[in-house]
DNA sequence: TAACGCTGTTTCTTTTAGTAAACTTTTAGA
DNA sequence: TCTAAAAGTTTACTAAAAGAAACAGCGTTA
């Protein structure tokens, strides 16, 4: 009996709860319209005949994963980008401001973070000012790591930056370093007050 | 998978030549492995029949989306995850430094950007310095608009910040924004000397 | 080594997707 | 506003995918 149930409502042993809605063909159309194209332009694009991405952008069908990829490819699009926006919560078309102070403060024995714009939950990115109050390394019980990569920025002063894969290196006031952050890293001040960084953070 | 039959010999026209190989089926097969799960379990999480399971990771057939994200949901996976991987190797170990004033230069009519850490390539994050010298919101012909995003923290002097669904707002050194940067948003300088901000870009 | 249980593969049937072509609607032109 | 062309939709049919069940391989146990 297996259902086709696109349309139908799904119970609670159904399977098919697991599937979000997902508009895709509500995105392929509005995709296909920003650009301009005709249908028959996407199939010559594509490969993929009009009637079939009529079908698509009507939901009448759930596009093969061939077809999808073809698809893709013929609106000239990240293959991720398609689908992610209705699976990631995205932050469509907010906006955070964070005055400068005016952060959530987040104390440690060696950092002195300062959270920002933390008011937008599901974000891309965790950006936070710290003051970095470590002096030596040993303050450290071990490296620091963790999933995702880390944008770093010197605002004042001066530290060093240790990480596992390399010699420490001494930075001053308007450099920077981008790192893979499941690399062991830490940070301690050198200059005669505590240094003053930007971090941001992108899992 | 299979190719239409209905199409000729692949040529320079073919619209098969478009389709990456993308072997989804050995990435699944990874991907349970490593859980440690076995077809059945998998096709108890997902709805999906062990034997369409089986064929899946074996390039037998070509998924239909519903399946794809019944996998998805199933494999407890990002979506971006599955696919990506060819695409997107991580930046594993890696750490990039750039001294202040020694990013890539990008001057546009009303920004003048300074790209940094730009010799790891494949990265989350896009970080930059910008001195804004617009001074007022005419001189962009229209939004900028892109997928993703922003954060801006104002380094020096004074921006006003303008975007689609907000208004304008004044931003004054150390303040910061996190928005949506497919809402339409510019920036102008309000100080006397073009403010400095620094950009910081996810997709 | 026979019998069992569990794994993954294959076969077979049902259901769904994909295409070409017919059809309907919209747009543009005189 | 009439007409022609082009855009999008639906139909009718073929190709392909999804599921159920049969099958084959493999350790484990008796």
């Amino acid at each position: 009996m297996v259902s086709r149930p696109s349309l139908e409502t799904a119970t609670a042993s159904d399977p098919d709860r697991f599937v979000e809605p997902l508009e895709l063909g509500k995105r392929v159309k509005e995709i296909r319209l920003t650009k301009g194209w005709t249908l028959e332009e996407v199939s010559k694009r594509t490969g993929i005949a009009r009637s079939t991405l009529s079908k698509i952008e009507n939901d009448q069908v759930s596009p093969s994963f061939t077809i999808v990829q073809k698809l893709i490819k013929g609106l000239g699009m990240d293959l991720p980008q398609l689908f992610v926006e209705a699976s990631e919560h995205s932050i469509a078309g907010r906006r955070d401001i964070t005055r400068k102070g005016k952060g959530e403060p987040h104390p440690t024995a060696t950092y002195e973070h300062e959270l920002l714009n933390f008011s937008i939950s599901r974000k891309k990115m965790v950006p936070f000012k710290t003051k970095v109050r470590a002096r030596s390394f040993d303050e450290f019980k071990e490296w620091v790591r963790h999933d995702g990569e880390e944008f770093l920025l010197v605002l004042e002063g001066r530290i060093n930056f240790f990480s596992e894969l390399y010699e420490p290196i001494e930075l001053k006031e308007g450099d920077s370093v981008y790192y893979d952050a499941s690399m062991g890293h830490t940070v301690v001040s050198t200059s005669s007050k505590d240094a003053e960084i930007l971090w941001v953070v992108a899992r």
